[in-house]
DNA sequence: TCAAAAGTGTTAAGTTTACACCCATGA
DNA sequence: TCATGGGTGTAAACTTAACACTTTTGA
């Protein structure tokens, strides 16, 4: 045991809980686990981890996030501490709330299903554990506020997206409908949302352009509004 | 020691970390410490404390917020979690940083004195230990956001303040001039903004009405852009 | 009498919203 | 040939921003 200054004081555990959204058939999901270990074993749960001795509180978010997606280097957004002292039926633990927004098709499927994690519509969501929903809750409304300046959205698209996608998209996160055209429009403005010669023809019979998000061009000029 | 399902992983000290904000001659202002204890006795710092094993951390700010204050009750908002490894060089240590705004008058000025507190101007902070001043900067970034469709600002007031005080104060929080007929203009329009009878003679020879905030007509009408 | 803060409206510019039809194609 | 999603422009309503002078009174 290593001398401290503070070691009249009490200690605690501390846990970091993912919220990892994705957008799937014009929905938002989230990542979801059977919880795996007692108490309370099997009831639905974010995934999440204890941070380790040696390890920043990011860096532990990072972790619980690639051992469920095998994705490194992921934007995270922390969402808030949660800490009243019976959240947790197993014993007293705080918890950081983070969330992370990533194209489902990256995530590696094999882990998800070892970790029994499940994409769940968040119009949808089933009876979660602790004060998970509140978790959500929280990240959504970050993640709200954060669209109209931030280009993080972009993270839950393919490489290459239609504009109906991106408004889908859109709708989906705020739970509004938005006018086509004046979407477009405002779209067409922004010079880091660039179109490709690219045509899918997957979604429609006269195929819509793609386009892309293109980073260097946002950081020339990272003021947005959308 | 009571038994725990968790009891494999690490325990970390946690604290909470205050951010009370004031406001007093057209300046934001932030109540500051030097430390009481090692290490870095002396430094200035905000004042926290470490949570106790049966506290919720938001009672840990409020009680916190009281050893300074005297003041109970008061709104606070939470910041977000701080967890380097290294930010705390007496331990590991996991601090969740909290704001709250306080109408200075209100404060027991020998509380402040027996911790050595003192209210700094945001506009010429001192050097602060630890991450703190990210924390600050964490803290004001966050009221800027909310002050244009929550009422928090008027924490910093007195009960009764004249709209050239008001004006000030937003000017103070958002760092920038606001033009006077526009701003009176939008708060006339506010139901919660009340007009009293009352005159203040003490900052002008001519006189100044004061206003007051209504809470029961804020709440009948809680939306509001300002 | 003058310095200092209080109080007061209008106009132009910009932004946001509402709205409907034609196009290309695969089934 | 028709059902499906792709694509396009304008006008009205509203919001925001810019702007300058008169009032009161204590020193």
């Amino acid at each position: 045991m290593a001398p401290s200054y503070y070691s009249q004081y009490p200690k605690f555990h501390v846990a970091v809980d993912c919220i990892i959204f994705g957008f799937e058939q014009g929905e938002l999901k989230v990542l979801l686990q059977k919880r795996p270990f007692e108490p309370r074993r099997g009831e639905w749960s974010l995934m999440g981890g204890f941070v380790k001795r040696d390890e920043d509180i990011d860096q532990a978010a990072q972790r619980v996030l690639f051992q469920l997606t095998g994705l490194h280097d992921i934007y995270m957004k922390q969402v808030g501490a949660f800490g009243t002292v019976s959240r947790d039926s197993g014993d007293r633990v705080i918890s950081i709330a983070y969330f992370a927004l990533l194209d489902i098709d990256r995530v590696n499927k094999d882990l998800n299903h070892e970790h029994s994690a499940h994409w769940e519509s968040m119009n949808q969501l089933p009876l979660l554990l602790f004060d998970h929903k509140e978790m959500i809750d929280g990240a959504l409304k970050k993640l709200r506020a954060m669209i109209g300046h931030c280009p993080i959205s972009f993270q839950l698209l393919p490489p290459l997206f239609t504009l109906t996608q991106l408004q889908a998209l859109y709708e989906a996160i705020l739970g509004e409908k938005i006018d086509k055209r004046n979407f477009r429009k405002r779209v067409s403005e922004l010079p880091f949302i660039e179109k490709t010669d690219n045509i899918d023809k997957v979604t429609s019979k006269r195929g819509a352009v793609l386009y892309r998000f293109n980073t260097a061009m946002f950081n020339q000029e990272p003021n947005f509004k959308l």
